[in-house]
RNA sequence: GUCCCGUUCGUCUAGUGGUUAGGACUCCAGAUUUUCAUUCUGGCAACAGGGGUUCGACUCCCCUACGGGAUGCCA
């Protein structure tokens, strides 16, 4: 019988969610309801002294917006609660199973103070030492319980003297286990240290906290970044000892993103220097008050964040692309996964951006315009005339806010003209002519695209000269442009009493090109 | 330094011993368009290097180089 599929994704809060992160997230959530699994948030809120005000509401609003959900977690309840470590923490979980790793001889404590840490580890570089650790070889040199006598240590404990708890790493020992991304992976003990498992403040390390959360959460996959691959053998070496070599999860180790550049981990540096969020969302550093803008700030669609992050490492084996978070879902696998390092690309990200823009309906794209709208303190237009901007500027944009920045004329008259065309465009014979067309157009009825055009070309049939010399200038008129959407289209759906205002406006105030 | 992981067009990637090494993004050219964008067509462009194994290596093995990760009472 298979056991059950449950995932987890579990960030510490402290810092903001982080791109990778996402990826991350998004390859748990795909296999999950792949597998039609569960998923587990989990916080692992472990180190008090990093723990940052508003990351993790910063995370889970990222996820709100990703449209990522968690089957189980904080808000979400669950039967495996509490979600968070140090909840979890202050009901003695991870103590117990500390102590339990005591008590089978798997684990020790010791009572080294950081001065004496330090001291060691700068005698091992003195002495030319190649592992500098706390290992099998200082072990016997430290202060810990593995050297006194049970008296001594119980005394030290009594009297509430600091200490912690570290794994006894075996001196010879070949570790091996299988990750779905890289097959088989082998250690040896004798290169691992004597991890701390449970630190003085009472608090257990994340390689404790995880295994222990893990087991008892009932985690099939263990989906992570390739950061923790090397710390994967400890993981299993307390698995071992714990007793649950049985409960081992499946590891999957995803490659690391890097910088655009391929040079080390993507960073929220390099992106800012070369204009692209790493955040989900906003987020505003407690510490400092530095803002920085998210994807969703900066106009990308969930949808398409999260299409190009799911390629980023994985793909289908197929020449498919675009696809859906269902779609991605059903075909996502294991072995398809990627196993080296990637660069992100954040043309390609707007490539995909502009995909999704452009597929959506006008009732879905009408609030984003609408915001751009009002954050430029533009008059808001009615809903018609935005469903007519929309369908004018689809096909256009990459950014939601183009639909506005993009064509500001058709928010209102335009204030400049383009020069360069002006100075091309703008002749006497075009006054003339322009003049002579804003006549039949005034007396036009219908106000519509096909109308408009109709005049134009009887008039420059009538005319015998070129539309170059009647268009162009038209449309710097209009919108003080040299381009833009058809404008015909554009022209109706401006309006007769705009358009003619605008011309009439332009023909009086604009120099004639010499 | 040590351990671990990796290396196909500029980038994301397909490829599992015999392929004209395929696709996508970017870029370039042409077509369409009143212009720009879109769209369509076409083009440039890759197996890190060296040894093996084999009738035959992008594919398997070894070495080198390069890149990355880990080496914390951080996750």
């Amino acid at each position: 019988m298979n056991k059950p599929v449950v995932l987890r994704f579990a960030p510490s809060p402290t810092g903001p969610l982080h791109i990778g992160g996402v990826r991350t997230a998004l390859y748990n959530y795909l296999f999950a309801k792949q597998q039609k699994g569960r998923l587990i948030l989990r916080i692992e809120d472990t180190d008090q002294n990093r723990y940052l005000e508003g990351a993790e509401a910063h995370i889970r609003e990222s996820f709100k917006w990703l449209g990522i959900s968690f089957d189980e977690g904080v808000e979400e309840g669950g039967p495996n609660g509490p979600y968070r470590q140090s909840e979890r923490a202050r009901q003695g979980i991870y103590r117990q199973y500390a102590s339990q790793l005591v008590e089978s001889g798997h684990a020790y404590y010791a009572f080294d103070t950081p001065e004496e840490l330090e001291e060691m580890r700068n005698r091992l570089k003195a002495g030319g030492q190649k592992l500098v650790q706390y290992n099998y070889a200082v072990r016997p040199q430290m202060k810990n319980s593995l050297n006194m006598p049970p008296e001594e240590v119980k005394a030290r404990l009594d009297a509430g003297e600091p200490y912690v708890i570290r794994m006894k790493m075996p001196r010879k020992e070949e570790i091996r286990f299988y990750d779905e991304v890289r097959q088989w992976v082998v250690f040896h003990s004798s290169q691992l240290d004597d991890k701390i498992l449970l630190k003085s403040d009472g608090m257990p390390t994340y390689h404790l906290a995880n295994v222990v959360d893990d087991y008892l959460m009932g985690i099939s996959h263990v989906i992570r970044g390739e950061e923790w691959l090397s710390s994967t053998p400890l993981h299993v070496m307390l698995y071992r000892s714990l007793g649950w070599e049985d409960h081992i999860p499946v590891f999957v180790h995803l490659p690391l993103i890097l910088n655009p550049d391929g040079k080390g981990k993507l960073s929220k540096r390099q992106a800012y220097k070369l204009g692209f969020p790493v955040f989900p969302i906003n987020w505003q550093d407690p510490q400092n008050g530095e803002l920085s803008v998210g994807f969703r700030e900066a106009g990308y669609l969930p949808e398409a964040l999260l299409n190009y992050l799911a390629l980023l490492g994985w793909n289908p084996g197929t020449e498919e692309e675009v696809m859906s978070l269902d779609r991605l879902a059903e075909l996502f696998s294991l072995e398809k996964i990627n196993n080296s390092a990637t660069n992100f690309d954040p043309l390609k990200l707007k490539w995909f951006n502009q995909v999704y823009l452009r597929s959506k309906d006008v009732e879905a794209l009408l609030p984003m315009v609408k915001e751009e709208l009002k954050k430029q303190e533009l008059p808001l237009p009615s809903d018609e005339f935005l469903a007519g901007a929309i369908e004018l500027l689809r096909d256009r944009v990459q950014f939601p806010a183009e639909f506005v920045t993009a064509a500001p004329y058709l928010y209102a008259a335009p204030e400049q003209y383009d020069e360069k065309t002006a100075r091309k465009r703008w002749t006497p014979e075009a006054k003339q002519h322009i003049a002579a067309l804003l006549e039949q157009l005034k007396m036009l009825e219908n106000w519509d695209a096909a109308a408009i055009k109709a005049t134009v070309d009887t008039y420059v049939e009538t005319a015998g000269i070129r539309h170059g010399l009647i268009l162009a200038p038209l449309r710097l008129l209009l919108t003080g442009q040299p381009k833009g959407p058809d404008m015909f289209a554009m022209a109706a759906l401006l309006g007769k009493q705009a358009c003619t205002a605008r011309i009439e406006q332009a023909m009086n105030q604009l120099p004639l090109a010499a």
